[in-house]
DNA sequence: AACGTTACCGCAAACGTTTGCGTGTCATAT
DNA sequence: ATATGACACGCAAACGTTTGCGGTAACGTT
């Protein structure tokens, strides 16, 4: 067995003595072509285990059937799931997928939106390193493939966005503490204006608001870095306070879990003195002692439907771009940190 | 600007009132074109914004700087920081990667491998989906391009495998347990005959045998899915024991939380009474009260690594293929679950 | 003056595929 | 008999790049 060698449309013809053009139809089911000769092809097309070249087709289509995806942190686990669904739908579409980590660098994201024009990828999903300010390289790609965003996107950017109710997410979360008795609900979410971030603070506003709830500043916490540490380090705080708060709205379930540990260090009796809510229904969610009541964001599914949109713009491009929200519901999913006694 | 035009050599030619060929040559700095001309030359390509057809290139060289990545499952976290080592070397030596997910489907796993090749990736780097049996695919896909074998492997399968190293991790992790004073050590381990699984053994069967400990049949337990559910099931047999073991060394850290979940509704004092450990150093494992000792595998360096010996392959294939296991060493990252009182 | 060498550069082929256009054959209609 | 059309197929160009080979001019050597 020959260590690399792929049968050709050239010999193919030279062994059924037809033309190149005549076998090529023939394999794509061209209606010039005789039954005959396309039963005769296809059978030897097997026989000799031919395979079309596909750089030389995607060189001379100019169409490569690639995606490429730029995400922050691969390790993350609610990206993960995402990419999940997005293999899934690319492979049923007939599409490869291409992935990059930008590790939250800008300068290595917009590094990578160039490789991957210039490696001609049809389509490019992107979830934005934090704190992207300088869209202006995000929009100079975009005049050269189309883009769709999902999970960490940004109104700057005229293109489909594929998100989840962020706000209507949160209002529920909020909720479901007020209907639990609580009135004196905190939230930890970050300082940094991000979509995701503003999003589910105005939900919890609104909840709070629409249940006629006063709103306490000093109970409104923010953090750079929404993670488990300081999730700790801000629940340490809350539980200094005279009055404390008998609920924790925590954006993140990292935050969230960091509260509990403080939570349970204090032996405080979760949830009858304090509830928790977290934000993501992550693996550690169903870990974590009392197990974290969370927004389930179905990762597969925003992946599925971010595909498709890219998909459909890489067949039919619109020349007016436009600046499109796609919400994927979430649901609560309610847990022992939250549970009426 | 025009959605959709590179700028090509011809047109550099024409500009330059040059041909296309001293374009080319000058751009890859061949030593038969004259300084000044490279010069003229790489200028112009900057002002142009000029950047090659990378399918039209790999169409010419047959070799396409891609490489191709096939895992059982992309949201396991281990798999995931193993991705992410694969990403940062692949982009180090100029390498892209596609990835897909076998989901743990044998019949997947041999569609996406002539996937890949069809393609024309120019190697391949597998975990094996689990109760690969039809190595035969593989093999046959082994003529068409170098694969390099990591964390799931096979011996049946000529090729370089990189893993850690399973046997002396697990007989660090239960000789630890043995100098914490425990000796009646059980282990939670899968029923199939997996590498991983069958190496750990042996690694707790040795750690027994050195430290001269008798081996009690009785507390080797095996179950077909190695998980957080079937942890807690096996412990709870554990402890509905006459005799209890003092210790459990679970081969996967699910399986450790969930014996760690076991023990905390039965109040039994951990490490005290029954000390345990896992394996992975999952996020999870930090998560867990008390927090996990376990074992801590160095995901990017073995997606590292396993990237270095595929290139190695490719750039200089070897017709003598023959199996060869590289072990990238772990540490036993010690934490409460059985920390010295 | 004849020749060899060197430095630069262009011609053209090749990679495998798709596709517009042309061509031949045959049957049917006029 | 000629015109028309349908049918089946081949020719050749094109996509952008790389590269072996050949060519030309200039210069140095004998």
């Amino acid at each position: 067995m020959s260590k690399r060698h792929n049968t050709t449309l050239k010999e193919l013809a030279l062994a059924l003595n037809l033309s190149i053009s005549t076998v090529s139809r023939a394999l794509n089911d061209h209606p010039d072509i005789n039954e005959k000769t396309k039963e005769n092809v296809k059978k030897l097309a097997r026989q000799m285990n031919y395979s079309p070249n596909l750089f030389a087709r995607s060189f001379r289509s100019q169409k490569t059937n690639i995606i490429g995806v730029i995400v922050p942190n691969i390790s993350h686990y609610f990206t993960s799931t995402i990419l999940k669904g997005i293999l899934e739908e690319a492979e049923i579409q007939g599409y490869r997928v291409i992935i990059s980590e930008s590790n939250n660098s800008e300068a290595k994201q917009t590094e990578m939106l160039n490789t991957m024009t210039q490696f001609g990828v049809d389509g490019i999903l992107m979830s934005l390193a934090r704190k992207t300010s300088k869209v202006d390289d995000v929009l100079r790609t975009l005049s050269r493939a189309p883009i769709v965003l999902f999970d960490k996107v940004s109104q700057k950017i005229p293109c489909t966005q594929v998100v989840i109710n962020e706000e209507e997410a949160a209002f529920n979360a909020v909720e479901h503490l007020i209907e639990l008795g609580k009135e004196r609900i905190a939230i930890i979410k970050e300082t940094e204006n991000s979509y995701n971030s503003e999003k589910r603070y105005a939900g919890y506003l609104r909840a709070l608001e629409h249940h006629g709830i006063r709103i306490r500043e000093k109970i409104i916490l923010s953090t750079e870095d929404i993670s488990l540490i300081h999730g700790r380090r801000l629940t340490n705080i809350l539980l200094s306070m005279k009055k404390r708060p008998d609920a924790i709205f925590a954006i993140t379930d990292d935050a969230a879990i960091g509260a509990i540990k403080a939570l349970n260090k204090f032996k405080i009796k979760i949830p009858e003195e304090i509830a928790v809510v977290g934000f993501s229904n992550s693996a550690s969610s169903k870990i974590i002692q009392p197990e974290l009541t969370t927004v389930d964001q179905p990762g597969d599914k925003i992946g599925r439907t971010a595909v498709k949109y890219l998909i459909d713009e890489i067949d039919s491009p619109s020349n007016n771009i436009v600046t499109k929200t796609v919400e994927i519901k979430t649901t609560l999913v309610v847990r022992d940190s939250s549970l009426r006694a």
